[in-house]
DNA sequence: GCCCCTTGTGTACATTCGTACACAATATGT
DNA sequence: ACATATTGTGTACGAATGTACACAAGGGGC
């Protein structure tokens, strides 16, 4: 495994040394509490357990504050109280790790569907019942929202990519939903989902303003939830004047 | 925070990487090359041309892939070919020069706003060509806008405040040129400005498709700036018919 | 000329990082 | 029950990072 032994042997060792002595004294850090007691047991855990800690405090940081793409993988071993080691049996890698975080989205937005589809009773509330449901949502899953607003724009190519066809999928229910709701009915399937996807992409955008404000600022919040609606309804007007102006 | 490019190896490859730069003397590698021989003369450059290599350097790694928020002041400074401790002549820390980006963000933002007033003559042919307008301009300052797209979400909140304000300001002078076209006449002020703001997101967010694709794809480019119009133009028709109904 | 102020450079160091390797504890299949 | 696969732990090491400090070069005032 050793290809060459040449690399190394032109540095200056001397100098290299001091990094051994320097760093000795810190060396416990990154070990948990619970390991640096005997190591006699090992911790139990459901199959599974620590994968999800892994990922649970990926979120942990993102909500603190920290951009996903400057964590690194002692930060969140750090923080999810494991070894920093034990990140390789899960992921390969940070970027591993965020598109799993990704393939969960799927089920949160599946999981939103059904309770919109569930209380929307009239399509008079329409708007106003799934523009609450989505920042409720948004409020109980902050951290996890978070990732997903900062993968949008900039992270892994694959990230990305995921989350957009995420909300590509979500949007194609939403047309089948209104079709199903016999709501602009005038619009060829190729508009209704334009139209679909400039709501899905006007709510996400809205985003970005719950997550800028204070969770428990209710007041900045209504402001949005009102703005929002008012964003959808302009659009659904848009829509159902389409063509015939 | 080190090498995460779509990872696809597991470490081998990295490893023999990273003995393959230890071949040579660590010692230099944050030198610029100018500086290793002899130091005798120090680069003459015009004021602030060292400030705008950095906010160059760290567009152009942008540019290549990385995240804003993962960058790191040594990295800057290499890219931009300068020694590291040098960045702090100019910027307290990385937050400090995105800052400083964000404020170019209204130059832009205002070329582009002069360009479509010159441009745009008549109002049926608004929609085409400033939405064609945004989209070279975007293509031109492509690290830039990709930089702009990664602040929106996520970034520091000074960052983010500031983007979010630029926006702001643009959906007003929007609002304005409106008025003074005599178009969108029967909205309240509130109104058009809501409506504006709308159109203003549409097209930041159509940012993120522009800048997923290749730049040279000419097809898809063009299938955005469609796609695009089309989202505008739907919210136009809403706005037009807003509250008649 | 001289002084000083801004900017660039070189060195140093403690800290953090990714990850290879070997071993221990536990879970699982038979 | 026992062998095997999976998961967690401890250790080690070299590369990289942020930043403090002291010094050097050139420019603008007097």
């Amino acid at each position: 495994m050793y290809t060459r032994g040449s690399g190394v042997s032109t540095g200056d060792l001397s100098r290299l040394t001091r990094f051994d002595s320097a760093s000795r004294s810190v060396h416990f850090r990154d070990q948990p509490e619970r390991a640096r007691k005997g190591m006699t047991t090992q911790k139990r855990r459901r199959p599974g357990e620590t994968r999800d800690m892994l990922m649970e405090a990926a979120l942990t940081l993102v909500g603190r504050g920290r951009h996903f793409a400057s964590l690194g993988i002692r930060e969140v071993t750090r923080q999810a109280e494991v070894v920093p080691t034990s990140f390789y049996r899960h992921f390969r890698n940070m970027d591993d790790l965020g598109l799993t975080l990704v393939d969960e989205l799927g089920v949160v937005l599946r999981g939103m569907m059904r309770e919109a589809r569930a209380n929307v009773l009239h399509a008079d509330k329409l708007m106003d019942e799934s523009v609450a449901i989505f920042v409720n949502h948004v409020q109980a899953n902050r951290n996890f929202f978070t990732f997903m607003a900062q993968g949008l724009a900039g992270e892994s190519q694959a990230i990305q990519q995921g989350i957009r066809n995420e909300m590509q999928f979500f949007a194609s229910e939403l047309a089948n939903d209104l079709r199903n709701l016999r709501l602009l009915t005038r619009l060829s399937d190729e508009d209704l989902d334009m139209a679909c996807e400039l709501v899905v992409r006007t709510v996400a955008f809205s985003l970005t303003d719950i997550l800028s404000i204070s969770p428990e600022d209710e007041a900045e919040l209504a402001r949005i939830r009102r703005r929002t609606t008012r964003f959808l309804r302009m659009i659904f007007i848009g829509a159902d004047h389409w063509q015939s102006s």
